[in-house]
Formats: structure tokens, C-alpha cells, sequence
DNA sequence: AAAAAAAGAATGAACGTTCACTTTTTTATA
DNA sequence: TATAAAAAAGTGAACGTTCATTCTTTTTTT
């Protein structure tokens, strides 16, 4: 099969460049040359495996939520309590931003933008769904609030995406302490009290 | 002086034209040509009242930053309650992202993405002042957390650009029941318990 | 009549993409 | 196993277009 052949390795550079200069200088500025010559790659090189640039990011995007999802979700035992699921769950997302923020950065500026188009952008929510059955869960046991996903996510899990960006620009540091910190936030914002 | 008697209303108009057309097409598909027809100018009049894009961008960035803090804090009554005086805050920011989306949706895009150059990005900041010193007093009284207030920020507020978005993209619909359920979150999360 | 503001046309640079060609890899044949 | 033919992958240069910006001229204001 020919795409297979292709060199995964050629993909893989173009890819990581993409993500690199999109973070460092917007989409605006990030041409097709730039990106091939990060990649040590010719410009039309970039055509063998990309229809044009949008599919290329398009692409991106996905690939990176993609590996976002898998390392949250990675080791996720669904017999643990809500609590503690949640706990490792938010634990695991927390170390992706933290550890690969470049990633997280990507996926916060797509995430914000009309960058990426809409088909690819709901193929990246696909892979959410542990974590919204979790939750599910927590609502009938009465430990979650009954609360929209939506809400749920936007307090429990989308700070993190503003602390990384923060700590990204230098103008906030998210230690261990802070941490666990945060991670009292997130679940004193969901858990139902008392 | 020649710059107050160019007309403030071409200004507004290019202003205006920017945030349109960023909010839908993203910085990197609005040219400067498609700006001035939306404003019905010249290309070249652009140039009369910024020096450049980047120029143009930055200032529309501080101009709708400086609405949002002055929305938010209008009617600000320092005598309250830092309970009352937060949920007052937080409504008045609330009914900004959501009754004035297209300017929130816009600092959405520019507070993820390098389209903004650092000190427009520092200049808008400045205007937060009000709602850190009530954090402050709230936590002398014991009643917020003691926490960073990039954290106190990442729970109470940032969630509603997250729930902004994701209603204007249509997947979510942030009703009169939603809102009071979400300040019942923004507050669960930084107040003190019990 | 002078000055300021605005316009439209023009400009060079940069962009995404394609083209014509070369190199590398695979397959078929002996 | 060696070799030739075919296919695939990769390339640098070039294309047409679009872009931000400027230049020259016209219009409006004072």
C-alpha cells in the first residue's frame, strides 16, 4: 500500500514542526517553507502527505488530541470510586499540560480559533467519553453535581488549560503545591457539598 | 493635532471590521484589503490611523480589553460583602461574554495565540485591579482561599470564555439556569468551606 | 489657497502550490 | 542472485496569486 510506505518518520517531523512554529508564531505566520525547512524536508514533500495546509493542521490538531485523550485515559481503571477516578484522571490530563505543554499550547490555540475546521475539530471530542461517563456516574451516586458536561468540564478541567498558558509566558509558576491545590478547586467546583 | 481631528468614527469602523472578521475567518485569513472594505475605506486610509497590522490588531486588542474591565467593574461597589462583591463581578463579566460574545470571543482568540505582541498584552491586563483586591480582602477575611490569583482567576472566571465559546459554536446553550449553576461552581471553588 | 484626509492604483515580497525532473525503492525477470 | 524495468518518494525552482504597504492623485476641510 502506498501511503504506508511513505515514510512515518517524514510525517512525524512535519508534524512536530507544524506544532512548534504554530505555538511560537501563530498560524499567521507559519508558512509551508517554514514548516518544510524545519523538517528537513522540501517544500513539495509536504504534498505527499498533506492535501494543503489546512489538512496539514486539520491533521495536527487531531493527532494531538488524539495522544492528549490516550495519555488521560492511558492506565484508567473503571472500578475505582468517583472521587478517586476523577482524581487520577485530572491528575493524568494535569501532567500532559504540565510535561508536554507544547502539545497543550497547540491544542488551547486551535481550540480558540477558526483555525482548525469543524468535522476535524469533532473528531477531536470523540475520545472524551471515559470521562464523561465518570461523571455520569457521579451524578446518579449524588457525589457530582447534576450539572450540564459542559459546565463540569469548564470548571473542572479547562483551568488547567489557562494555568499552563500562564506558566508557559512566565508569569505564574504551577508547582506541587499548586497543584494539589488546583486539584481541591476542580473538585470543590463539581462534588456536591456535604 | 492631526490625530484627534481624523474622524474617530473611521477608526471605530476599522476597529469594528477587525474583530469581525477575525472572530469568523482567524487572523491569518483577514487581510487588510477585506478590513477596509468592511469598514468602507481605502486600504490606504488604515495607514492614516494604525502604523501596520500588527499595529491595528494590538490596539483593537487593548481598545475591547478596556471595554470588558470597564463593563465588569462600571458599577462597582467597594462596601460590599466580598461574597456580594464577587457575585457582582462575576454577573456583570458573565453578561459581557455572553451579550457582548463577539468582543469576548475576540480576547478569547488573542489571549490564546501569539497574535498579540507582549506589552499590548501587559497594557491590557492592568485593568483587573478591582476584583485582586477583593480576592485580597477575601482572603484577610478568610472567606477565599489563599490561593495564587492566577488560580482564583482559572476557576471563577476563565471557565465562562470555555462556556462562551462552546455556545457560540452551538454545542452548549448557557440559559438563566446554567448561569446561576455556574456561579454556584466559580464560588464553590475559591471560597472557603464551612 | 493651503493643508489634511482619503482614495485607487501600483509595488515588491511572500505565500501556497505545482511542475518537471532525479533519486531511491520495489518488483519482475533471468 | 544479479539486473533491468517500473513505481514511488523526494526535490528545487517556478508559477500565479495575494498580501501588506506605499505612491500619486483627488477630494474635503479649514
Amino acid at each position: 500500500m502506498a501511503k504506508l510506505q511513505k515514510s512515518i518518520d517524514k510525517r512525524n517531523a512535519l508534524v512536530k514542526a507544524t506544532i512548534e512554529l504554530v505555538n511560537n508564531n501563530g498560524f499567521h505566520a507559519t508558512p509551508m517553507s517554514k514548516i518544510a525547512k524545519m523538517a528537513n524536508v522540501s517544500p513539495a514533500t509536504i504534498y505527499l502527505y498533506f492535501e494543503n495546509k489546512q489538512d496539514l493542521v486539520n491533521q495536527t490538531y487531531i493527532d494531538v488530541k488524539a495522544e492528549y485523550t490516550k495519555y488521560a485515559f492511558n492506565d484508567f481503571d473503571t472500578t475505582l470510586s468517583v472521587e478517586a477516578g476523577f482524581e487520577h484522571i485530572w491528575k493524568r490530563i494535569a501532567d500532559f499540560k504540565l510535561k508536554e505543554s507544547e502539545h497543550a499550547m497547540f491544542l488551547a490555540q486551535c481550540d480558540n480559533t477558526p483555525m482548525i475546521d469543524e468535522p476535524s475539530r469533532q473528531e477531536g471530542i470523540k475520545h472524551l467519553q471515559p470521562l464523561l461517563e465518570l461523571w455520569e456516574r457521579g451524578k446518579k451516586e449524588g457525589i457530582i453535581k447534576p450539572l450540564s458536561n459542559y459546565l463540569l468540564y469548564a470548571y473542572s478541567i479547562n483551568p488547567l488549560s489557562f494555568l499552563m498558558i500562564n506558566q508557559k509566558r512566565g508569569a505564574f509558576q504551577l508547582d506541587e503545591t499548586h497543584l494539589e491545590e488546583a486539584f481541591q478547586s476542580a473538585w470543590s467546583s463539581i462534588k456536591v457539598c456535604k
